[in-house]
DNA sequence: ATCAATTCTTGCCAAATGGCAAGCCATGAA
DNA sequence: TTCATGGCTTGCCATTTGGCAAGAATTGAT
């Protein structure tokens, strides 16, 4: 039942089979149908999510309250406000299901708990958070280095199940580019 | 002679002043003479910093073996490499002082010695690293939903200081823009 | 003091991206 | 079925940013 979730565990090495058992019997199932927010701005993100069925898109609004998609999650995910979760403060960001969405949950008193009695989970705790910013450090380096198409070909490459489940207005606002613009790039890529 | 450090370590209020000043206790003094490396590509971070005087510069190097600023420290903050000190993988960054450097360190050992003995002192890292995290998503969003100006006047504003340390090509590569087009901003926002 | 290297600016032009509006297409609701 | 909505593309043109090279200013080394 909890399989996904206890592979999950033990892919970083840090924590073993036996413990990841035990540690997954800590978290509840968790349903989000699509369209439902599994987190609105202005709320205090209390959940921790281990997202094994869906896809999920976290979105922001700028100055003039346009929406901005800064992130994406799909099966096989922690999803997660970071900022909002850890410091208790309200989240400026948005967490909307794509499809359909399963998982397995903790609350911030759960996932608290579970950090002092496993020193094991607190490292990978630790380990999910270090990955996260390494990642969003790789995309600000392209974001930086890369034009808007090479930064749409690597999304393709690294993630294609997005374009299956989210429109392309949200892919072009994560790319940083407008919708006008990404669809031209399509355009100018497909020919190749 | 850590007063710094330790007014440091009490401002988060996960660390008692008492706390603090023990746990300063195990922190050693670093000197990095301007245009040193704290931290070279391809090794790996052994040192977490709380540096106390000096600026100091965070880059990498593109495809294209361009040099790009991914970052800059200066007086009462951390300077760490986390992927590569946490991961005890090769770093893909570089860690160079802009000018004479001083602060207080701890290798990566120590520090893990300390975070298993002090369990506040491990909150405290933590909300670093989540501290870390937020400002570069607050970073990515500049980057998507802002034009080239409006970066500049807010580095201006959060950082000015970085414009007395560093050349500005290395604050155009920064601000994901080239050195050519952060000369015209600069005329350009002069006017203002 | 001199020379070399680096930094910064500027002019010229090209390329990339955006803004807006129209139109087409698919989808879902009534 | 019809209608309304949202999603995607496209044409036209404006704006932003880049590439390159030249030159001035600054810095650093000898």
């Amino acid at each position: 039942m909890k399989e996904n979730l206890i592979a999950f565990l033990t892919t970083s090495s840090l924590v073993t089979p036996e413990q990841a058992a035990e540690i997954a019997g800590h978290f509840s199932f968790r349903e989000i149908p699509k369209n439902a927010f599994f987190l609105e701005e202005g709320k205090i993100a209390n959940n921790y999510l281990f997202l094994e069925k869906g896809f999920m898109r976290v979105f922001a609004h700028d100055i003039d309250g346009n929406d901005v998609t800064t992130g994406f999650a799909g099966p096989q995910q922690v999803v997660l406000e970071v900022s909002s979760f850890f410091n208790r403060t309200r989240s400026q960001e948005n967490i909307q299901a794509l499809t359909d969405c399963e998982g397995w949950g903790l609350t911030y008193d759960e996932l608290n708990q579970l950090f002092h009695a496993r020193p094991e989970f607190r490292e990978f705790g630790r380990h999910i958070l270090v990955k996260a910013f390494t990642t969003l450090k790789t995309r600000m380096l392209s974001m930086i280095t890369e034009t808007a198409e090479q930064r749409y070909a690597g999304l393709l490459n690294t993630n294609p199940a997005i374009f299956q489940h989210a429109p392309l207005k949200n892919i072009a606002s994560y790319l940083g580019i407008t919708d006008t613009s990404l669809s031209r790039i399509r355009k100018e890529f497909s020919k190749k």
